[in-house]
DNA sequence: GTTATGTTTCGATAATGATCGAACCATTTT
DNA sequence: AAAATGGTTCGATCATTATCGAAACATAAC
């Protein structure tokens, strides 16, 4: 892999575009950390081989690694990297190769899922939706022209009511605002460090419950009406 | 190429991880379609191996081929795929494979370039920004709860004054809004046939030229005052 | 018709890279 | 200390596939 005069899509794609490679890869998109004995199993390979898809994937910087011990964790960089396989699942589901049949499961994850670490699915499209409508963000001009999205005052305000310290969010180098194409609904949902709080809080609240499926995200029926009044 | 029961990501994503492949869909993010012996100079191989490799494209839906006369056009095949394309380079653009030292020429790119037939760069950004604080724009519920965004009766009539007939792209399948994030600002700019009818009228009013790089559009002295007038 | 150009098909070759077994390293447990 | 577990490195093998030359096909120009 020589990664220096390539164009640059070529190696970012091949990566990816190996099977065992792009198992890990969605094996994690569940938005916790793996240990690479774990994800080889997951792919279905050797511990010897997998070792050597993870070390290509860390420094192709699609995946970070975190020594604890004698494990080695593995997960996803940032959510770029997040956001980049969601388009990737977008174009491939929506063609021909639906041979799959699109059972129940994936009826659910259309629903609700996690995508690295917020919230996606039609609910993450309808958050947003209901935030914009609100009135939460503003497009503020940053440094050398390029405008970022933001959360304005009322936002901030929204959003410390909610629980989440939105201070310590703002100074953090990770964007607060990033929208996220969805895989199902093709519209935007909301990412960014924003993205993963609130999906924390719903959590924390106990609103939306991790299934057993991979990326699969149920509503208690408690959360679901909280969440109906919240967007309200 | 099985295409059957391997995970999804893996076939589309390895179909652009090919050098040739990647540089051939690279020529095509320029917007105009070209035939198979101009693929292959781009991409520096033979006739007979680029015919095989835009083949495989067309079969995965990547490229779309039509015939005329002995010639054979391909092109992107829809807004999807380039929107996808943009999203790797974002990620490929990011990160320590910056040894190609960004001259003027990525600088003018990150102002203002084509992106398969939408306008992208910060001019694209501030376009959308426009619109949106403007309120141009409706989320609407669509059927099976999807929600579109969509142009609202406002919006439809500063683009029918505008010299785009929204009647027309309302009326056909292709979504006429969507977002795509951009590679040099990350926010997203506005797709989808709404965003190629603009740029239509744009070169039309001769606000851009296309410049003989790539990708590149040039804003006219003129354009750049009604530009700066229409998003005010 | 013939010739020239654009494109594809076929077959063989070569290079790339995924895979695994065996040995080695690191950390925890006993 | 030894034993066990998680992980990596090395080397060889095997599969995949990009590549090109030669021939065939299609359309256009002459």
């Amino acid at each position: 892999m020589d990664m220096a005069h390539e164009p640059d899509m070529t190696l970012i794609a091949s990566l990816i575009g190996d099977p065992s490679r792009s198992m890990m890869l969605s094996a994690l998109m569940g938005g916790e950390a793996l240990t690479a004995t774990e994800l080889a199993n997951e792919s279905g390979v050797t511990k010897q081989t997998a070792s050597s898809h993870l070390q290509k994937l860390v420094s192709g910087h699609l995946l970070e690694m975190e020594k604890q011990g004698r494990h080695h964790y593995y997960r996803i960089a940032d959510s770029e990297v997040a956001y980049l396989l969601e388009t990737i699942m977008t174009v491939s589901g929506g063609l021909g190769m639906k041979k799959t049949k699109p059972g129940p499961k994936d009826e659910r994850l259309r629903r609700a899922r996690v995508c690295y670490d917020h919230l996606a699915g039609e609910m993450g499209v309808k958050l947003l939706d209901s935030f914009m409508s609100k009135g939460l963000f503003c497009f503020s001009e940053g440094q050398q022209n390029q405008s970022q999205f933001m959360l304005n005052e009322k936002g901030n305000a929204v959003f410390q009511d909610f629980g989440i310290d939105t201070d310590l969010l703002n100074k953090a180098k990770r964007p607060v605002c990033r929208t996220c194409i969805d895989w199902s609904v093709r519209r935007p949902h909301l990412a960014g460090s924003l993205g993963a709080a609130i999906l924390n809080q719903f959590y924390a609240k106990n609103w939306v419950i991790k299934s057993e499926t991979p990326r699969l995200l149920l509503f208690t029926p408690k959360g679901e009406a909280a969440f109906r009044k919240f967007i309200s």
